[in-house]
DNA sequence: TATTACTTTATAATAGTTCTAAACTAAATG
DNA sequence: CATTTAGTTTAGAACTATTATAAAGTAATA
């Protein structure tokens, strides 16, 4: 496995050892073509069905907190129930179809740069999010 | 109390019998000079600490979910723990302080308008919501 | 008023996440 | 390479936020 030592450095920058258990979940986060979204627990039924492998719960969120506050990860929270991660960690906006729960990534060529005229706070803008929720015209949107 | 009248029908409109209960819910929530941002646990509190009566959760969760779906009140959701009523309701963004968790409402002179150059889910766009973390240099921000 | 339908409430249930401490493993040391 | 140390995994407990339940209460209606 040629991406081996990219993800023990991954895990070595997050502060964590590379432990076989964390270095299965780099596999299935980081070992691909495209990059994606998920959640915790979507991640926890993939190595579990796809791996035959049960990895506690506890590591799994241990593990995405620790990639995401390294900046390895991006969350972006839907809703107070629907908290999705990204491995997509450039600068990049959603779409959110309510139809199906999926979230979608967006380039400058589907939105814009957002114009901050007057940053009223005066503090250091840290991220700008923009999240687009569609909906088929027939569904109701709450 | 003029604004008594209108409670009733915010409260009927949403399908809901206007009982003393609410009633205190809609004034804590409507009868001010701005709007503003809280919690179902800042809501909870101000009601038992500032009227000195308790109404039970149960109750309030009921009556603001309510209310969010009419679209008396809009939700902003800022990370999967924290989640903000809004009771401005017209379309506004927002910036967020991470070092005190404040949000703050943005006008127009603040943001520009956000441009879609291209809604690739060819669906009906239900809403735009931007959120504009911030914090102090010296901070770090997760 | 009497009846009906809706509401409030305390409490139980659930879901998602974090904590804990014992058994285990990687890294550092001699 | 054996030993020690520090960090890790795990199941399960604990915790938090939210939703469900069902009995007692209240608003609306006849």
């Amino acid at each position: 496995m040629l991406k081996n030592s990219e993800f023990v450095s991954k895990l070595r920058n997050s502060g964590l050892r590379p432990t076989k258990q964390r270095l299965k979940i780099c596999e299935v986060l980081f070992n691909r073509d495209k990059t994606f979204h998920f959640t915790i627990n979507d991640l926890a039924k993939n190595i579990s069905e796809n791996f035959n492998e049960k990895i506690s719960l506890a590591t799994i969120y241990n593990t995405v907190h620790a990639f995401k506050d390294k900046g390895y990860l991006k969350e972006i929270t839907i809703s107070s129930d629907k908290s999705y991660f990204d491995t997509n960690i450039t600068k990049h906006h959603h779409f959110y179809d309510e139809d199906t729960n999926l979230l979608i990534d967006c380039n400058d060529n589907e939105i814009g740069k957002v114009n901050i005229k007057n940053n009223i706070t005066g503090k250091k803008i840290s991220s700008v999010e923009v999240l687009v929720r569609v909906a088929s015209d027939t569904q109701n949107q709450d």
